[in-house]
DNA sequence: TCGATAACAATATGGTCATACGGTTTTACC
DNA sequence: GGTAAAACCGTATGACCATATTGTTATCGA
């Protein structure tokens, strides 16, 4: 029939590219011609594959926050293979929204610079709802399966602790962000990963049945 | 010599129609041209008072900041002069930035916006650093207050301590702007002020001896 | 009262950008 | 191998906007 493309893809290839730029330069400096340009493709051919530059936005805002996503899966994931404790793999999990490296900080900026405009645009703010909606169920999650291993009280309602963790997590992200010290090691000894323990060890005060 | 104005004033005009077009429309939506109609001047007249785009809305920047302030350090004399506990003065200071009702969701949102632009606004970057700083500084202030008058434990360091509350508050914002029902009274009972609450009870472990 | 100067207004200018559009090239299928 | 459809490109267009510029008005001080 005809001339065929991995249309999924390109599709990446352009929201890396976004993604790149506002990492860069910010959000402010996107211009289609300059993704075209990032991507290695023309202006058309972007528009090929999008037809407004909202809805490639959009879809670099999804991409990112899927690869954000996609790393804490693996974290729990191994966590899980290695049959630890919950509660160290949460804290792995949640560490992934810290700015610690350069990578993360990067997708700090990027998820930060998307979040901005989502303030006043639907459908990002409804990206950002269902991102955040879903980490939330996931610590739940976690918190509820505290419970049955042993790791948290079973009093506890797994909801609000979620909502804590979750709001512990953020915060201590955006201080890390605008001061990078205190994630290092000295003198206060990884501040920012010692308040998430802390906030942790509030939750999950019991030891796994299983090592205990 | 010439026609007078009140300089400081007109600035401010400006300062509360940017903000106030930033929390219609968002920060893309505010131009020079639109400013000037919402603050009731010209466009040249609002160049008499900033020489560019960018210094006018680094001064709204500061203002929104400052307002902010204002409010925080109201709640915090007002604390002092009825001699409350200084648990109690801090939950409530750091409420105020929270977005718990239409004023300070407002505000949550300007800020945010102009958060976002700060990502690669070199200029703007500073005034949240400075911010960010100072409530810092205030908050461990009122910690080391805290130890004077037996609320909090001689031996806690009141810097990470500063560090951990502030990181739950913007935690707590952000999660609150999402889903505004964590700040309702059903069913979880004003979940958002439980969990700033519980943080302070971690850090403020005894009663001022003035009441004890 | 007069003139200097700041306050204020209206429009001109030049650049940037999203999008539209018309074209060329490739390739899967018959 | 022909052809239709897609992948792909380059440029044109029209809108918007920050800023420059030029002009007008009011008022303070002498």
């Amino acid at each position: 029939m005809s001339r065929t493309a991995d249309h999924d893809e390109r599709r990446r290839q352009i929201a890396v590219a976004v993604c790149a730029l506002i990492s860069e330069h910010g959000l402010d400096a996107v211009t289609v011609a300059r993704t075209a340009a990032a991507a290695g493709m023309s202006v058309g051919l972007v528009q090929h594959y999008f037809r407004t530059k909202d809805e490639m936005l959009l879809h670099a805002f999804t991409h990112v926050s899927a690869h954000i996503r996609g790393r804490v899966d693996e974290r729990i994931q191994a966590g899980i293979d290695h049959r630890r404790p919950i509660a160290r793999v949460l804290a792995e999990a949640l560490a992934e929204f810290v700015p610690l490296d350069e990578t993360r900080r990067t997708e700090f900026r990027v998820s930060r610079a998307f979040a901005g405009r989502a303030l006043d645009a639907p459908a990002m703010a409804d990206v950002d709802a269902k991102t955040a909606r879903a980490l939330l169920g996931d610590i739940a999650q976690a918190v509820h399966n505290g419970k049955e291993c042993g790791e948290v009280a079973e009093n506890l309602d797994p909801w609000p602790a979620a909502v804590r963790l979750a709001a512990v997590t953020e915060g201590i992200a955006m201080q890390v962000y605008r001061d990078p010290a205190l994630a290092l090691a000295v003198p206060t000894g990884q501040l920012a990963a010692s308040i998430l323990d802390a906030e942790l060890a509030t939750i999950f005060t019991g030891q796994c049945r299983q090592y205990a």
